[in-house]
DNA sequence: TTTTAACACGAAAACGTTTTCGAAACATTC
DNA sequence: GAATGTTTCGAAAACGTTTTCGTGTTAAAA
């Protein structure tokens, strides 16, 4: 078990100093072809490398980028990662990975633990528990030591920095508007509490769309659900929200859900009630999940493009990072949402 | 915009030694209590935090593990990553993540980035290339270089390290097992070409199941998939591999697929050539995926533990890392897989 | 008063690099 | 032979820490 092998030790060995060892390693013309050849010769034989560490204390640079998300087993931030970690290893960074686990503290601490040299820069997705508090300070901190975030998708306008979100609006407004095009007359919508910035921008759009054809909105058609209780490990009790939705107003012809599981949920429900997707009632929901693509019948979705997501900001990021004519300007980009048609609609 | 401050601006500031500095917010008892009161409360009041990278290079540890997995977007590697960054950071320690994408190529760029200093030590899940090329001297350098590496899941006895697995086996056997208590007296198997171990592993589970209760094993009910192929992005391909395996025996009572994909599209084909899940068919798959709980009918499975998985790796990893008396033994943790029935089976 | 002990602090080395600058050694020019 | 230029290399600083060891100052003991 050897240890690796540093320049001190190729330069005692060859007898030359540890400068001539990294100039004649780094091609230097100050270095006679000789000596170049030699310790050259001698480097790849005991398979020298430098060491990051050394390098990165030296540059103040780790070409290293630290991404913080409240949850890794989903689909949609495991899918930004990937998208991360592609242009960040094209452009020769790797990726540290945080976890807040929808928890404050931890997105806290997760930050303090990277902000200390490690990293050169942050992306982030904002945990549940920050959005309800609204404190944002951890972040302001970050950023006036020179550390430059780029957010996604969980945005805020309190925090100065690049972004990049889908148009989630937009994207509600034409689930809702298709629906509306193929007829349905009474389209509920399952939601969650407007804290989290992305539910409340697909509520409006379910509005808007609405409200550009002149259709009345009805408060029994739009259910409000806790997002608090995860009811992944609960579904029954989300099976019941919505079997009452349905309960609740009997004429329901099409369901807008704003994510994959209260989408599939409806359908579920539905299904058991008897109605025909899509023939009595069409269901969209929104989302970059896998569950849509092999339901059945399988859903259709408001596509998200997690991973193009994850490469913009990877990229805004790394961009940031080498233009050091630190101009201190922030862009949000906007990804287009794309509906993606499968059986459960006409 | 201000830098973060270091010892030795405190030092200056406050007109002492860098080294009165360090030793005083150490607690150090040769620093007098009036010194020390001054430092720590300017320290305090400029949020000093010791730089990572100078430690890092002063103690030779980054308190860093690299965790390079084959791909993120699956359910499976993304908890076992939640597994590794949940005890990892319970014991001081960053996670960086790398992809291999299944590529040989890949694999190695991807430690060569980070064994030079980057990290302490290696997680790894073998990508299928370096299965199939059966070329590891990438681990091998690394780990004589004195670098320890944990391996799960996609293990390999060619590298003489830390693993854990589960009990592919044996999974398959209870899987197998249970459909023959239950009575199926056809079983298929669905199953991978035999270079990935894990294939090969729950095939031969498979096999011993029906040997031990005296059943023939008829080769026109295995069917073995070429995996290099993505039928997620195939289906259709996929649908007509199994459709023809229904077709080859009419009497298929029971199936055990060796991932979810196949087991969900087994049951999917089955559903739409007029088949009763569970009563005409059984089927088991074998995953610790999010598509069988949802589907319908829900999908009876053998769990792997995926998270536990990635806790097992690290404490493993980080117990190495911490215990310097380097005997060079290496243990095999197996995880009880188990199975959990739904309504695919009876 | 001298010796010894305790206390408080600083200088310097080390971790592994890169880079600036100075300086030998040799060659060229006048 | 002196002045100048070129080639080749090494010393040292810097990045930000921690730690060992030495030292000056003061208090206690002889």
């Amino acid at each position: 078990m050897k240890r690796k092998v540093t320049l001190k030790q190729i330069a005692k060995e060859l007898d030359v100093s540890i400068s001539t060892v990294s100039k004649a390693l780094r091609n230097s013309v100050e270095i006679s072809e000789d000596t170049k050849q030699k310790v050259q010769a001698f480097a790849k034989l005991y398979n020298y490398k430098p060491n990051n560490i050394a390098l990165s204390l030296k540059n103040r640079k780790t070409n290293t980028i630290g991404i913080i998300i409240p949850e890794i087993v989903h689909h949609f931030f495991s899918k930004v990662i990937r998208g991360v970690e592609l242009v960040a290893n094209q452009r020769g960074y790797n990726v540290i990975v945080g976890l807040s686990n929808e928890s404050f503290d931890k997105e806290v601490i997760n930050m303090d633990m990277l902000a200390n040299g490690s990293i050169d820069g942050f992306i982030i997705s904002l945990s549940k528990e920050t959005l309800q508090l609204q404190d944002y300070h951890h972040f302001n901190e970050t950023i006036n030591q020179g550390m430059p975030i780029v957010m996604f998708d969980r945005v805020v306008n309190e925090i100065q920095c690049d972004k990049v979100i889908v148009d989630d609006f937009e994207g509600a407004k034409n689930a809702v508007e298709k629906l509306i095009q193929n007829n349905c007359e009474n389209i509920a919508l399952i939601t969650t509490k407007d804290y989290v910035s992305v539910g409340r921008l697909r509520t409006q759009g379910y509005l808007e769309a609405l409200k550009n054809h002149n259709k009345d909105l009805k408060s029994e058609l739009i259910l409000k659900l806790d997002d608090n209780i995860d009811y992944e490990d609960n579904l029954d009790a989300l099976e019941n929200e919505i079997e009452s939705l349905f309960k609740s107003s009997k004429e329901i012809d099409g369901i807008f859900a704003v994510n994959e599981l209260y989408a599939l949920t409806a359908m579920r429900v539905a299904t058991r009630l008897n109605y025909k997707i899509p023939d009595d009632i069409q269901v969209i929901g929104f989302t970059d999940g896998v569950l849509s693509k092999h339901a059945t019948p399988s859903l259709s979705t408001v596509s998200q493009h997690a991973q193009l997501m994850g490469e913009k900001a990877a990229a805004l990021l790394i961009d940031k990072l080498e233009n050091d004519e630190d101009e201190e300007s922030f862009q949000t980009q906007i990804i287009a949402s794309e509906l993606v048609e499968r059986e459960s609609t006409m």
